[in-house]
Parts: C-alpha cells; structure tokens; sequence
RNA sequence: GACUUGGUAGCUCAGCUGGAUAGAGCAACUGCCUUCUAAGCAGUAGGUCACAGGUUCGAAUCCUGUCCAGGUCACCA
C-alpha cells in the first residue's frame, strides 16, 4: 500500500509545487478507501488543500485529477463536493499487488520487556487471566513482527497474607491429601482450601458480629485470621515448617498452571518471584531516603510526597521496616533494567491497578533511575459478569479458566459435528480441530474488543462461533488453503494482473494492502483488535470474492491465475493475522 | 467527594489523530448447496451516536457542562 500512496503523494506534491508554486505536506495528503456507494478506490480529502491554496475545492479536485490522469497513475476519477474519488489504473493496481506480502517495521527498535499473567500462587487462573494472557502474548507478537526486540516475563505473587490463607486452609481441612490422593488438578487443589479458608473466616466471623462485634474487627479477630497472622510471621521468620509447606502447595500451584499456559499456548522467557524480590526494597528505600526524595514520618514509615503532581502522599516502607507492594515492583524493575537493559518495560495489568503504575512511573521519575521513561503500562478492562459486576474468585468457580477453556472446546466439538463434515476426519484430527476452534474462539472473543473496554462474560452462555469470530476467519483460511492446493499454485515470481478486474477483487486487493497499517496502529496502540477487526474484514473480502468471482472453474487462464493468486495473498495475510493473534490456522474444517 | 475510563441498532462491538447518506456480527424475517467446503453468500428490518451547549465549510469524533455505569483514591497485593 505505501508505494501506491507514495507515488500518489508525490504526484501531488509535484502537482502543487508546478500549479501553486507550494509544496503540499506529506502528511496533510490524506488517502482513504473510497465508500462502496461512490466510484472510485482511493479517495482523496482535498478540503485543506483548497483551503492552503485558496482555492475552490472541486475546482483543485478537477485539476489533481486531471493531472494524475496525465501522470498516468490513474485510469478515471469524480468529483464530489471536495472529495476527489479515484480509480487506479491497472499500472497502478499492479504496483500495489507487488508490493501487498511486505509488511512495515519501526525506525525505531527498540528492546522491550513484557510482563504479563502475574498470577497469585494460592488459586487456579480465572477468565480475567485469560484475557491478560491473550492480551500480553498477541502484543508481544505484534510487537515483534513490526521490528521490536520482545522479551515476555511473568511474575508470581507467591509470598504474604493471601498465599497464608490457601496453606491455612490446608492445615486446617487437608487431613494429609494431595492432589495425586484426590486426583485434582494441583493449582485447584491448592484453591479448595482458599475456598475452604474464606467460608470458615465467614463463619467465625458471623458469630463474633452476632456477639456484638463490628463486621471489620469480627473479620480482624476471627480465630483463623489470628493463626493466619502467626503463620505470615512465622514464614517471614523463616520457620522451617510454614516454609516446607508454602514449598509443597506452591509447587502444585506451579505445576498447574504450568498446564494452563501449555494448553493456551502462552510462554514466559523468564519468570520472577515476589519472594525473591521483596526484601530487595530496602535498598530502593535507602537510595531514595539518601537522595531526599522519600522522607520519614513520626511513625519511622517513608513516603513519597506526590501531591504536586496531582497523586497522594505514598507510604514506600513501614514503620516497622517492612516494604509494601510499590516498593517491591520498584526493586523489581531494577532487577529486571539489569536483567534486560531494556528501552521499554510494558506491564499488562488490568486498569485497576492505573493508580499504582502511576506512581510507579512518578517515582521511577523522581529518583532519575535509567529506565525512569521507559515504563507503559498497558492496562485493559475487566471481564465481568453480565450485569456489570466483578468476578470474586474466594466465592468459587463460576469463572475458572480451565472450566471454561473445557467448555468451549466441547463446544466447538458438537458444532463441528452439527455440520456432518466430522465424518471425513480421523477421531484425532477431530479433537485436534476442536480445541483449535474452541480456543480460537475464546481468544478471539477477548482479542477483538478493545483492551480498555470491559467485557461481559456468562460461562452459561456460549462463546460464539459464528459470525465476527475466529472460526470464521480459520474457515476463510482453510478455503484459500483447498483452492491453493487443488490447483497446484506454484508462487509467481512477478505479479501481473489482467486490465479487467471485478469490483470484488479490487475490494480484496485493497484490504489486503491495508495489513501494513493494521499492524502499525496495533503496534503504536499496543492494540490487537486492530488486527482482530483487520482479519474479520479481509476474510469478508475474500469471502465476497469467492462467492462472486470463481477461482477454479474459470476458463481464461490470465484470470484464473490473477484469482489464484489473489487466494495465495489472502492464504498468508490471514496465516500472519492469526498468528499475531496467537489461533492457530487448521488445516481442513 | 476527587481522579480516571466507558456510554453508538434489542444484545455484543467497529468507526473516535474532524470529512460524503454512521457500519459489522448476534437475535428476527427472505432467498442461495446436481458447479471451487453453506462454520459461507445475497437481501429485509432495526439509530434522538446518553443529554445540552460550543469550536468549523463540516462533529459520533475536538472543547465545556450535566446524567448514567465501571475502576481507583491503604503502612492490601
């Protein structure tokens, strides 16, 4: 696409700098997609230009247009208010066939850390970690593709009073089981007894309100809570017991949801742990102290006074010497700066957390670390239920991810059978497609949708299959796939397109040319929808394309082969699209 | 209360760095498989772009205010 709207631009500017004696800004030459009910493929804005110029809009649509015709870029063209509709020549069409397969990379590389997951070790993933999953890994992906260095990390939050609750209940409830005794996945093992903690903390804590206790120190001074304390001051201690037992049930975590990440797909260059980390604040908080950018209160605590730049005071240690959450991602991105070298650190956390990185990226900036400008974080919305509201993992399951990953791919299994094609597949190839479908799907749902909106969510409900979803486009891909290998296609080493070509084609070959913008808005936005809605409309296109055209049962040779070769364009934009989004493209449906 | 992000068809979303008569999918209704895979294609119907002002040749898009919804404002993570 870009030599097309290169050569056009310089036309222009040719134009301009020969008629008006100014030479128009590149940038201000503003080249879109004709609207279908107008003639024409590329239309030109030419408002501001008549404007720069001073002169009358369609009065300079009539002359750039005559010019391009001229200039022999362009076989006719209309005139509408100031919109200057064009349609290429076939010169022209061919030029931007050749130029359809290359795709555009930054200036600017730069290295880059992505951290993404950051699970907690007492519970299983929910739907609101797949999101983060697919989001992280697609962006990576797409970040790499446009000529970034990407390196994905993942980091654990293993350690503090919510890890304590999981072994607490353990202790409590476990009588000595294992997830080998129970034959339960380890990571929802471990997340029973979180489950198990949370009710008996409601128990006790009901009767405490019954004896007359408010609700906030009745959840304080339950029993449980109380050994729940001890136990975080026992591991902080280094007791050799609580240790051995946060070791055992964080290796089942471990174990677990290192299944999950295999069956999505999902892969982690280097993984941190908060429990290796946390201790490292000390040193941040001293710097900082030394520096004079923290200062201590009465309590002995340090803070960071950011009201000047519209944030709060931030406590960064307490009293008690102990450092708090921001401390620990402070020590974190320094390890990681070492690590990495990084030019850029993205974190994708969900937008709650806006707040934090926020004064994350204000204190980074205060104390002039080297990486103080290299901090984004990519932040997206929840996956709720269906009437707004959060999902809360301590009630129970209604949103486990392998729950759900389950459900869908059976899902794509029966639908696959609805259609009666399954009979032409081996029973391993139809589980095969089954998950390729299910998860594609389920990706797809959360990748097409921009990240900073939330997403409602009904595990009842089916994901869709149908319609503006990846089975779609996998479908698309496969049909390009038979007609590619049915005809033997061999890859042409020039690309001549005949002077007749159906408006259906042109619609193709224009998104096709697009894929080159599409990744760099997602890569500039750290966005993949825009790669997401891109693929929906080049498989519409090709789709349109099939139905109206014919491929094979086309007897000019010429127009055959152009239509062979459209498919092979849209074969290997769709396989990058999907790859981009992490769906796998199958192979028959 | 302050800050922040959303509000577009019954539902889920595109469009938002200003441009033509606001687009898809789902749901509803109609057609198209003896011809390349119908998980598809073609069509009908469905809109005060939350509301009110402003900026301009032109506003769903930018600015201001209001309303509604989510999120945050810990010596929790």
């Amino acid at each position: 696409m870009q030599a097309v709207i290169d050569l056009l631009r310089d036309a222009i500017i040719d134009f301009s700098t020969k008629t008006y004696q100014t030479a128009f800004e590149r940038a201000s030459l503003v080249l879109e997609r004709t609207k279908k009910e107008h003639q024409g493929d590329l239309t030109l804005l030419v408002f501001p230009l008549a404007k720069k110029v001073g002169q009358n809009p369609e009065a300079l649509c009539q002359e750039i247009g005559n010019f391009l015709l001229n200039k022999n870029i362009i076989s006719e063209f209309n005139v509408i208010k100031g919109f200057l509709n064009l349609s290429l020549n076939s010169e022209t069409w061919t030029l931007l066939a050749n130029h359809i397969i290359e795709t555009p990379k930054t200036s600017n590389p730069e290295k880059i850390v992505l951290e993404y997951c950051g699970p907690n070790t007492n519970k299983p993933l929910h739907i609101g970690h797949i999101r983060n999953l697919f989001l992280g890994f697609s962006t990576a992906r797409i970040l790499s593709m446009y000529g970034h260095d990407v390196h994905k990390v993942n980091i654990y939050n293993d350690r503090g009073i919510a890890i304590c609750k999981s072994m607490m209940g353990y202790q409590l409830f476990g009588n000595g089981t294992t997830p080998e005794s129970t034959g339960i996945k380890p990571d929802h093992f471990v997340g029973n007894f979180y489950v198990k903690y949370a009710q008996a903390l409601k128990t006790e804590t009901e009767a405490l309100i019954e004896k007359g206790m408010s609700p906030k120190e009745a959840e304080k001074n339950a029993p449980i809570a109380i050994a729940n304390e001890e136990m975080l001051r026992k591991w902080e201690a280094g007791d050799e017991e609580t240790v051995s037992l946060w070791n055992q049930m964080n290796g089942w975590v471990y174990e677990g949801l290192k299944k999950t990440y295999e069956v999505l797909q999902v892969d982690f260059e280097k993984e941190y742990y908060e429990s290796k980390e946390y201790l490292k604040g000390k040193e941040i908080v001293s710097e900082g102290l030394a520096k004079g950018v923290f200062k201590t209160d009465e309590s002995g605590a340090a803070y960071i006074d950011l009201t000047e730049k519209g944030l709060d005071k931030k406590i960064v240690q307490r009293g008690d010497g102990t450092s708090i959450y921001i401390t620990q991602d402070l020590a974190l991105i320094r390890e990681r700066y070492r690590d990495y070298k990084m030019d850029r650190m993205i974190y994708v956390v969900a937008d709650e957390q806006n707040y934090h990185f926020k004064v994350l990226n204000e204190i980074c900036q205060a104390l002039q670390m080297d990486f103080s400008k290299s901090i984004y974080h990519l932040s997206y919305g929840m996956v709720t239920s269906k009437d707004g509201s959060k999902f809360k993992s301590r009630e129970g399951t209604a949103a486990d991810a392998d729950d759900i990953i389950a459900d869908i791919i059976e899902e794509a299994k029966n639908q696959t059978l609805e259609t009666g094609k399954a009979n032409h597949f081996s029973a391993a190839y139809l589980e095969d497609l089954s998950r390729i479908i299910g998860l594609g799907a389920l990706r797809f749902s959360m990748l097409k949708v921009n990240p900073k909106k939330n997403i409602p969510f009904d595990a009842k409900e089916n994901v869709d299959l149908n319609g503006d979803t990846a089975p779609f486009i996998q479908y698309s891909y496969v049909r390009t796939k038979a007609l590619l290998n049915k005809a033997n296609f061999e890859v042409p080493k020039t690309i001549a397109l005949t002077n007749n070509i159906e408006e259906t084609e042109k619609e193709l070959l224009l998104q096709l040319a697009f894929f080159g913008k599409a990744i760099e808005q997602a890569a500039l936005n750290y966005d993949p929808s825009e790669i997401a809605q891109y693929a929906l409309g080049l498989a519409k296109a090709f789709n349109r394309f099939y139905h109206h055209c014919g491929i094979l049962n086309i007897e000019d040779a010429a127009t055959k082969n152009q239509r062979l070769t459209l498919t092979w364009f849209t074969n290997i934009i769709l396989e990058k699209s999907l790859w981009l989004l992490g769906i796998e493209a199958p192979e028959k449906m």
